[in-house]
RNA sequence: UCCUGCUUAGCUCAGUUGGUUAGAGCAUCUGACUGUUAAUCAGAGGGUCUCAGGUUCAAGUCCUGAAGCAGGAGCCA
């Protein structure tokens, strides 16, 4: 095909009267001489200059919402005030006709739930443009940061055997006939004849796998997709989402906490420099989004300005103990606002009470640690109170829980013991303490939910429209 | 999975105490206009009121059930 300029860099050029072709979709069509064509490369479209009175009539009429085109033409300073350069049409080709009849997406706004529907044409709209390009941004910059570290890109499987992670409910993956399987003698599934000769699962975490890394190379990170066969549904969560665990040798919490400190603020500073007019854009739709709810309930600061806060602000960091103090003399507790009350120590904490403490309290990130070891995983490192583990979980506004991680249990008796309570297989699992057998030392990591990261930096609501194809019970499409 | 609410034109919605031919805006189509910015103006077409039962002389409207969607909760990242 013939060479294309995209349309970024001739709106970013300071350069004009120039020939060139360029390539994309056509937004609208006004006047039956202004076509507004995007090409994905920037959310701006380039307005083209039509001559209706020399072109075929035929033609025109097939310039319609969502046609495909190829045009060449003169960029030149534009005489109307919407924009700055604009192009005078001087060969049309239409690459291919869209129905206006038929296609779904009309020049007006659409619900997010209605895109949703038809998350297979919805990237041509504003916000899906900017979220995928911010998404974007923000994996390149996951990688960038751990690699300029000397961290290692592991693959952690996605086929996984073993199911001790606890970290949730698994799909299987099997190739057995599901109507006639084989059994055994006891009437139980006969997995020994799988394809993998014992039953298998989608991945709900590569951390266990990351660590046996970590114990050689140092400092590993995992980027990948996960799968929780858990039938949740809210805003925040996804059967199928991507996750970014590090694991690192030799570091203990507070090496961890800086690690995934600096690593939100990297991110968002990145999106910030490299995608400035998308996030100018969603800043401006969660403001006409915020305009329609009732005062008490908008948030106090716009979509840049508390990507800016969280960039430049410090994490609050205290412990589960602290942060139990606080919530039973904060006001909403005292005046029984809250639906699960905060008495005793121990209790896990309610989105409530994270929500209190990150919006109201102190109302920037909270890193909360060290929590009691009943309410959190076997791999946890105990701490010398023989209550409470070297657990974190970073808490932002909005969101919630978006990193949890932390120091790993590293020393063999005390690791089998919790294993043995928690009744955890210690034979299976036989690879995983190997790794404490055989010059075990002093490690810890996070999981990082990739989709929550995006929900924050785009200010969006929902979980299910920060992945192009979202995952979520009773639903597969596309 | 639980709680609450919703489901009417392609989209976003209105629809009175159950009553005769179910409306609007936008979109689409036709025409006019031609430096427009989600163009404007005039006209036209477009409906299995989510599905299955039930109550009633009569159901978009009331009742029961199902499905889907949304928000909140739990689980978590």
């Amino acid at each position: 095909m013939a060479k294309r300029t995209k349309i970024k860099d001739i709106l970013a050029s300071e350069q004009h009267d120039y020939q060139t072709t360029v390539m994309g979709w056509v937004r609208t069509f006004r006047n039956n001489q202004f076509i507004a064509l995007n090409d994905g490369s920037t959310n701006a479209n380039l307005q083209i200059v039509v001559d209706f009175n020399t072109m075929e009539e035929a033609t025109l009429k097939r310039i319609t919402t969502g046609a495909a085109l190829s045009i060449s033409g003169k960029i030149v300073p534009s005489q109307g005030k919407g924009q700055k350069y604009e192009m005078i049409c001087e060969q049309l080709e239409i690459l291919g006709d869209c129905d206006a009849e038929k296609f779904p997406l009309q020049p007006k706004k659409h619900s997010l739930e209605f895109l949703r529907e038809i998350a297979h044409l919805r990237f041509r709209t504003n916000t899906f443009g900017a979220i995928n390009r911010v998404r974007n941004t923000l994996s390149y910059a996951i990688h960038e940061y751990f690699q300029s570290r000397g961290f290692v890109y592991l693959h952690t499987p996605v086929i996984t055997a073993s199911d001790a992670e606890g970290a949730g409910q698994m799909f299987s993956v099997s190739i057995l006939d599901k109507n006639n399987p084989p059994r055994n003698e006891d009437g139980s599934i006969n997995y020994k004849e799988d394809f993998f000769g014992r039953a298998t699962n989608l991945t709900v975490s590569g951390q266990l796998e990351a660590e046996l890394g970590a114990m050689a190379l140092s400092e590993v990170y995992t980027f990948g997709p996960t799968f929780r066969a858990e039938n949740s549904n809210t805003t925040r969560h996804l059967a199928e989402f991507w996750m970014i665990e590090p694991e690192v040798a030799f570091n203990d919490l507070n090496d961890n906490m800086d690690l995934a400190e600096g690593l939100l603020k990297f991110c968002i500073e990145q999106a910030m420099s490299k995608n400035a007019d998308d996030l100018a854009f969603l800043d401006q739709r969660l403001a006409e989004e915020e305009k329609q709810k009732p005062m008490n309930e908008r948030s106090e600061m716009g979509l840049l300005e508390s990507l800016q806060f969280v960039a430049n602000n410090e994490f609050v960091r205290l412990t589960y103990t602290e942060a139990i103090d606080i919530l039973r003399e904060s006001t909403p507790n005292k005046k029984k606002k809250f639906a699960y009350p905060v008495d005793a120590w121990g209790v896990d904490l309610q989105s409530e009470h994270e929500r209190y403490l990150v919006e109201k309290h102190f109302k920037r990130p909270v890193i909360l640690t060290d929590y009691p070891k009943d309410i959190k995983a076997f791999y946890m490192r105990m701490n010398v109170d023989g209550k409470t583990v070297r657990a974190m979980d970073i808490l932002f506004p909005g969101i919630g829980e978006i990193v949890g991680g932390s120091q790993r249990e590293e020393r063999l008796h005390l690791l089998e013991q919790r294993m043995e309570e928690m009744h955890i297989p210690t034979e299976e699992m036989y690879w995983y303490l190997d790794t404490r057998r055989f010059g075990t030392c002093p490690h810890a990591g996070f999981g990082l939910g990739f989709e929550r990261l995006v929900l924050f930096v785009t200010g969006m609501g929902n979980i299910r429209d920060v992945i192009p194809f979202p995952r979520y019970p009773k639903n597969a499409a596309f």
